[in-house]
DNA sequence: TTGACTCATTTAGGAGTCCTAAATAGCATC
DNA sequence: GATGCTATTTAGGACTCCTAAATGAGTCAA
């Protein structure tokens, strides 16, 4: 008789990060599908819609082109394409900044608002989804994704994000309180990571050795719950 | 003097799925400008790079246009322009199914394989920025992951996935040893939340209620870390 | 004050994505 | 052998997305 030995799931599988990698891919192909599906019926295209919500969370002050290329995520001509598309349809109005008169300053208009709120909506399925996982997941879930966000920002593929960690305001770990160990100088409360904000318009970005330090005062110590993670009355 | 009352977080804040939301959006944003950058090289558009890899994960059966419009989610024209476009490119054979002759069999040429492999690997950025996570943070992610995929499932906004959790081999929460609690009765091997996979080329769907049973099962009780990571106040 | 530079944006041109609506072709059945 | 169903393709149009090149506004130096 041969004894087999067990099947070894550590050294036949994936990384787990490479499957994180995937599932977020997944995510990110329902993302663009639905994209389509909420933005059609108002006219306008997934691009345009995300260039409105750009514009939206930047109002009043408006944003250049250029910001608006980063936000999407694409060159200047095809951001140029969009928002020609949008100043087209009314939506937004292009003018020239009063300082730099190179530059344009693109706002919304009155009817450029009211579609970038109905349009904002969209992602409800996404919501559901997320609803599934327990409070406590959740605000695990959230964190993480801090970090993820945080990492693709130091590598600069993403544009540095309106985030607490990045943020003047933020004082990480300095309250016992083990739910709400952080504080925000801005509204001069403590808080804990399930607030964390991702895009937050009162968000002032801090120096760079002051973001480094606080990024390391906030992921060397992470939040300990006062139960494990399944615990709690569940909804 | 009046006493200001504290800002209150909970009440002032977007409610942690819709940040998680935001999140997964941005991190949408990073793979779709990436997915450009690590195709355009290869000659070849980021739809029909993940055309490629679609039918790489189905050999040597191939797929139908319909299944790789599913996977790809879009809808069959635009799929049966993606697939014409690999092709005329010499990457995809397009041949008739012998039983059903209405239907086309997509299987991968010789050269298509080897750019599908080559193509496979754009996404290091973001396993980079997942590999920041500590270890056990990376597990609690990816089960949250599967959660939130199944949600997807469940509301009909993703097809069925190859995953563990919708496997008739798969038995999950049997064993004594809390960090391979679950069963591959296919490889008959106990294994973890860590090893949970999301395309298994093995994966053979069980029937409704089977999943659904499997499902109550292991989400009812879900692994616990070695090491705490967060709570928070259960809302 | 006139070139030479640089910066922010736009234009040009081309392949591809993505949709809806309509056309084709194989199968099913009655 | 008409009728319908299914799987796919064609047609047509708006938009995305790229690179390369063109405007047009500021800046700076001789």
């Amino acid at each position: 008789m041969i004894e087999t030995p067990p099947f070894d799931f550590e050294a036949a599988s994936q990384t787990v990060a490479e499957r994180v990698s995937t599932g977020l891919a997944k995510i990110s192909v329902v993302l663009k599908t639905r994209a389509w599906r909420g933005a059609a019926p108002e006219r306008v295209t997934p691009t345009q819609a995300q260039a409105l919500m750009l514009l939206r969370g930047a109002a009043p002050r408006g944003l250049r082109l250029d910001e608006v290329a980063k936000g999407l995520g694409v060159t200047a001509p095809t951001a140029s394409d969009a928002v020609a598309a949008l100043v087209s349809k009314g939506l937004v109005s292009r003018g020239r900044s009063a300082e730099n008169h190179r530059a344009v300053a693109l706002t919304l208009t009155t009817e450029g608002e009211a579609l970038a709120s109905r349009v904002a909506d969209w992602p409800d399925f996404l919501l559901r989804a997320v609803g599934t996982l327990e409070p406590a997941e959740q605000a695990v879930f959230l964190r993480a994704l801090v970090k993820i966000i945080r990492g693709l920002q130091e590598a600069g593929d993403i544009p540095p994000q309106r985030m607490c960690v990045n943020c003047r305001y933020f004082r990480p770990n300095i309250h016992d309180d083990p739910a709400k160990p952080h504080h925000c100088a801005f509204v001069d409360a403590p808080f804990g990571d399930r607030h964390l904000r991702l895009d937050c318009l009162e968000q002032d970005p801090a120096s760079v050795e002051e973001a480094q330090a606080n990024w390391n005062r906030w992921r060397g110590s992470p939040e300990l719950p006062d139960r494990p993670l399944d615990g709690g009355p569940t909804a």
